[in-house]
DNA sequence: GTAGACCATCCCGTCGCGTGAGGGTCAAGG
DNA sequence: CCTTGACCCTCACGCGACGGGATGGTCTAC
């Protein structure tokens, strides 16, 4: 205004912190580094911003809230036309929305899913997360489970599961894992008719639960229990040498 | 699933990295400070992510979205019930999405604004950033100016005009500060019928730009420009001298 | 003339990772 | 059997974006 300018313009670090919602702090270190230097000093030192600089904090605001670094803001205001700048910034906050968007609806689901007791994968837990990578990890479990038919029933039927079944058929196998254990202890050897029909105790619960297991594939999976560290670690969890004693089990029984 | 549980369960690291669109290295601060601490350890040592652990990621990744610390995020989740956690999450998300929502429409008017060539008051530009403080800044202006009819006109006026209306002020004023500063030069006094002319001219161009300026007020308003420094810096900015020179120049036209 | 509210400049501290350095693990292929 | 490449591990230093205190000047306001 001139002649009547100290009347709006001229602000202050701390009336500019608080119109902004920022820290004093904060607008001292953008002047430090050059992002936002006030147009003027008051005799007394005093830091003077004027209407050009709350327009560009306008724009760094915007920009900050995106989570840039503020070398990369500096570059994206000085670099272009101030008009493309705040059209950019849009853009960004828009994509922004998106994604939170996103999250919020994946949140969503979740909570319902957990008033359903119905079960989500880690895959869906994640996927609002990452940046996007539909099948990427899909194609890594098939590569080695999967194509196979029996692989494809598995995932049909347990992508229905609720929590509660899963605590279900975890009480199954771990009452299984417990009478191989108690044979083990005793002595009984993985030949034995008890061992043999904890087999096909094993075997039922497989088809119950994931797929037709034939004994062919019965037979596949006992040798995998034993030599693949995978499997063999996680069902040694349920006590030592349990991985070795059901695979010499599963052999022995369809071993004729 | 026990007995095929390492098909699904079990992701190492860069497995769960990729999943979430977050880098190896943030898993791993994530152990170090307890955030997130991989349910196992295989026995070669690499880190085994269980499902249990990708939901808690879940929960971390949604509070983080928000910007909060890790150590608040710790205490959110681990403090309440697992489900009042992900509800108290989305109503943060939900906030979150409000402030963007008003910092885009806030964006969206300034490029309005100034694609029409519209003026915007600072405290319009940063009033989506401020958490609110809707009146403050105006109370605070008002309180060392306002309430008189003059400021008010002055405010009712200048709110409509556009940035080249301001841009034509300008250049009237600037003007004026040289025909002025041209008399200081020459030598010519401030009790001189040239600036009395001047002070005429002076007192239009305030009457045509902000508001009706009486004598009496332009009296007052010329000691102002010689005693308060905030108007005396800012108009000195002109040339050294001027506001004195100007403030008797109006004194002597109205001492008669 | 002194109290309280601002302002200034230094400068060390913190948080959330980034980014090597240095080294083991593990299928896959020559 | 050895190598190559893609993973994984543990230090440990560094950086960006401020926070926050120390120390001291400035400015109305009673």
């Amino acid at each position: 205004m001139v002649y009547l300018e100290c009347m709006t313009t001229a602000f202050t670090v701390g009336r500019v912190a608080r119109l902004a919602g920022i820290t004093v702090r904060t607008l001292h270190h953008y002047d430090d580094i050059g992002l936002l230097t006030p147009s003027g000093r008051a005799t007394n030192g005093y830091r003077s911003y004027d209407e050009t600089d709350i327009e560009r904090l306008q724009q760094i605001l915007a920009y900050r809230e995106l989570g840039l670094g503020l070398d990369e803001i500096a570059r994206a205001i000085d670099a272009t036309n101030d008009i493309e700048v705040l059209a950019e910034a849009q853009r960004r906050i828009r994509e922004r929305l998106d994604r939170l968007d996103r999250i919020a609806a994946n949140l969503d689901s979740t909570i319902e899913a957990r008033k359903k007791g119905l079960h989500m994968t880690p895959e869906q837990r994640l996927e609002a997360f990452g940046d996007f990578d539909p099948e990427e990890f899909a194609d890594e479990a098939k590569d080695r489970w999967g194509g196979t038919p029996t692989y494809d029933e598995s995932v049909r039927r347990t992508s229905s599961y609720t929590t509660d079944d899963w605590k279900r058929y975890r009480a199954e196998a771990s009452n299984l894992d417990d009478r191989f254990l108690a044979l083990m202890d005793a002595g009984i050897g993985a030949e034995s008719d008890e061992a043999a029909q904890l087999v096909d105790a094993h075997r039922s619960l497989i088809t119950r639960w994931f797929y037709e297991c034939t004994p062919d594939i019965h037979a596949g999976l006992g040798a995998m229990y034993a030599s693949d560290p995978r499997f063999r670690e996680n069902i040694d969890k349920a006590g030592a040498g349990l991985a070795e004693f059901l695979s010499a089990s599963i052999a022995a029984r369809y071993r004729d």
